[in-house]
DNA sequence: TATTGTTATACTCTATAACTATA
DNA sequence: TATAGTTATAGAGTATAACAATA
């Protein structure tokens, strides 16, 4: 918790409200207020975590918005790519994704022909995934779009030798903490 | 999305499948199967940065248990000390919370008697957030079992120049990205 | 008996519209 | 009319139990 989608209106608000004058008078409130103090809360570890995550996450979302896929949603179609053969319950798992919640987001993919499931012959209680050439097709798109909008910012933002400290780190804390 | 919760049990699971044997001949699936190539996922920001979060969060509401506060609550009344007289709002439009959604945590706040509402007498329509003396001892205590407990762990894992170095890379990410 | 995929369900978090009381 | 707090509500995301088919 703590943080959500920065309420885009709210946010606008917020900052030009921040924006404003410098010195109200405090006595009665007329014109503009000034901006909060974060204090402690901008080292809080979990809180900027929180916030880049959305930030980061939004941008993904915008990047991708030509082919309508999510963060989730890329997620299963590259691991299903890098581990053909495998069944349902590994990819999900391996995603920190729960069977049950695996079901709908997979029928999402099929239904959209990106991906399909296939009976296995040698355990026919299981699914086994692969994607389908439209599959292929879309997920080599979605890595240029990545690759090119998406991380490429980070680069432009932060230069290769910290992003990929900050990856390493935060792989660290991902399997660590 | 992407990433949930590990879901507790389908992580173990899944980490012994992951420590079966190496080689199982493929040909009947017989045994323990092998852990799962994450490839580019494990390249990808989003990917890792919202693991990385899942795993503080839990991490923070570990170390808070005695204390029953989420990062979300901890960082309301954090912001609420840092900035007496203020309205909810304010407060909430600082943390990304919509309004609506302030209310109920607010209400909780209150009903555990941490923080109050004070109708504001300059503006009747507004709710001047303050700590009460309950809600100021609280917070001084998570403070200590924030800073011994769960940001110490940070500086174990990463080291303090390291530490620092990646607080500053997610501020610019949330801020600028 | 145990496991795979599935359904049903519940709870949290997030988001929008609309009401009320003030201004 | 506009704003602050609130209610109602809807939608994601996440969690657990239980069922049918298969092992």
């Amino acid at each position: 918790m703590t943080v959500s989608k920065p309420a885009e209106k709210s946010a606008e608000k917020a900052s030009e409200a921040t924006k404003g004058r410098k010195e109200a008078p405090e006595g009665q409130s007329q014109g503009l207020a000034e901006a909060l103090q974060l204090g402690e809360l901008s080292e809080q570890l979990g809180y900027v975590l929180k916030r880049a995550q959305l930030k980061v996450f939004e941008n993904f979302l915008r990047c991708m918005a030509s082919l309508q896929l999510t963060p989730a949603q890329f997620s299963v179609l590259l691991l299903v790519e890098k581990n053909p053969g495998r069944n349902q319950t590994e990819i999900a798992s391996t995603l920190g994704i729960l069977r049950p919640n695996f079901v709908a987001l997979l029928d999402n993919l099929e239904s959209r022909d990106l991906c399909a499931r296939i009976r296995s012959t040698n355990d026919r209680r299981s699914h086994i995934l692969v994607l389908t050439d439209k599959g292929k097709a879309v997920l080599t798109r979605a890595k240029k779009l990545v690759a090119t909008k998406h991380e490429s910012r980070l680069n432009e933002l932060l230069g290769q030798a910290n992003r990929e400290a900050l990856l390493g780190m935060l792989s660290k804390i991902a399997n660590e903490f």
